[in-house]
DNA sequence: GCAAAAGTGTTTGACGTACACCCATGG
DNA sequence: CCATGGGTGTACGTCAAACACTTTTGC
């Protein structure tokens, strides 16, 4: 019944006999992008504190990229899941398990780890601020919440004889209140008449270690992108919330204003009307909500 | 200026002295769902051909799994990407470089190789039927291209006092003139009030090797989603081709029919006509239309 | 002529944009 | 009273769904 093999062996012979080859083989590392919002000191008592985007990143206390900084991470284990390995990860570093935890993709760029053939395994996780308190730091390291900025510099088109080649140059900014890091990211999509390819690559990095600046810009688009279509961003949420907190997160994270009325009728599928109430000063209280577990 | 260590080492001088560590890594493959869209026989001489979304698989010769049928894919070698490698074996397979590729994912389940530690870079290629003319069999490797259903079963959920699970449940089937394989594969979201995860799995499976049931099923929703919203289909089109052999393409890939005046307004931005026209049988010719490079 | 497909127009409803307006609060 | 935000209604434009209709070919 059971298949045997050239050999005439069957698969728990074979696997008994089976001895791994001596063939290079690469370290895979779980990095992560740890986004959460934050809110701004408020000057006048009627206004309300502005929300930020935030990102959470290492200084590196050895070599190689010494002093940059860097997403959290580390080499994932042969008895786990790379997605284990990166919430594992996330609980040593911040304390905080069971977030929101999404593969970006996999970063396997020849050199760009320059000790090692290192490959790594991306991914995007969102926490609600009130969740993180302290940045555990390990030993030496320093950790750091970066206040995000992320925007188009230019989009250019050059039009081929068969195709077109169409680039988007793209600047992003960290910031704390000692650290200011820039690193410009392009996207290149290039259509051939047999086929179509997208390259990322790094035109400018200040302060940033391996190539995390264009796993970080990977993040940013893909969080814009699930924010739109989504529900995605009330895993940023706490569990009450007002929709101009919920509004001022989803303009935070898109980068632009939205427009009320609309903002309310789109995402009111996504949430259910609490009978709790902010009582916030200056203005009107407002209608606390909570995450609608229907929502899709 | 050369930041140093605690060591007093220059980044230069540790990267000398640096010999990686000697713990466990694992073996990395880049695995493809290889698609194309072929023209089955036409019965009237009016009638056009029906088209059919097919994949390729590969027969597998040795254990483990025996005589199962697998994704085409090998190592990732230290001197390339995956996304190079995926290419290399693409062209060793079928001979054909130069085709659409995009990243799916990376599968790391423990386990999910039985000889070994080994994670699967996954990739998705889209080829036009017409430049894969031999599937150039290896030496006693089999090849073949599956015609694709893939349709949902169950849709299912189930609410928590704070939460809710939502389970997918959709049937993969694979077909030959001579092999039918079966597969079932779920996707079950899980929304807690701090976090939301989505688990895929392999609920049953009929001559499929390892994980790649599920790849397959990852590979098939993100085909849909992208031919939905991006010009991604274009790329199993040939050079020439008439505005209702596209929509047959969407078709079959989206599984169901659509109105044609409708599709015609959807693509129009996507295309571009040309002076000439299928001299087609029993019915006016249509014009032929080539991929319009303006489109995003 | 007629079956099959090529190709176009019109109506309808959903949805997003933009703007206008009234309500409630604390200082 | 008034600045600030809470909350809702209405008009307009775009786009996809649904359906109807005319045109052109080979046999």
């Amino acid at each position: 019944m059971e298949p045997v093999d050239r050999d005439g062996r069957t698969e728990r012979e074979w696997l008994e006999q089976y001895r791994p080859g001596e063939y290079e083989r690469p370290s895979v590392a779980a990095d992560m992008a740890v986004f959460t919002v934050t809110s701004a000191e408020t000057d006048n008592y009627r206004k309300l504190p502005e929300k930020e985007l935030r990102l959470l990143l290492i200084r590196r206390g050895g070599h190689p990229f010494l002093g940059k900084w860097a997403l959290p991470g580390g080499f994932v284990r042969p008895d786990e899941t790379a997605e284990q390995a990166a919430a594992r990860e996330l609980r040593e570093e911040t304390g905080v398990s069971d977030v929101y935890l999404e593969q970006l993709g996999t970063f396997t760029e020849v050199g760009r780890d320059p000790r090692a053939w290192v490959m790594s395994c991306s991914y995007m996780a969102l926490i609600d601020s009130a969740r993180v308190q302290v940045q555990a730091g390990d030993d030496a390291e320093e950790a750091a919440w970066f206040k995000v900025g992320y925007r188009l510099l230019r989009e250019q088109k050059e039009q081929l004889d068969e195709g077109c080649v169409k680039t988007w140059t793209c600047e992003l900014k960290l910031r704390t209140e000692e650290e200011e890091l820039t690193a410009v990211v392009e996207r290149t999509v290039t259509a051939k008449p047999t086929s179509t390819s997208v390259v990322h690559s790094i035109a400018s990095n200040d302060g940033l270690a391996f190539d995390h600046a264009k796993i970080i810009a990977c993040a940013i688009e893909r969080l814009r992108e699930q924010t739109n279509g989504t529900d995605i961003a009330l895993n940023l949420m706490p569990g009450r919330f007002t929709l101009t907190e919920l509004q001022q997160v989803y303009e935070v994270i898109l980068g632009k204003e939205l427009l009320k009325a609309a903002f309310r009728r789109k995402v009111a599928d996504l949430v259910t009307e609490t009978d709790h109430y902010a009582d916030h000063a200056g203005h009107r209280p407002s209608r606390l909500f909570r995450r609608n577990w229907e929502g899709v």
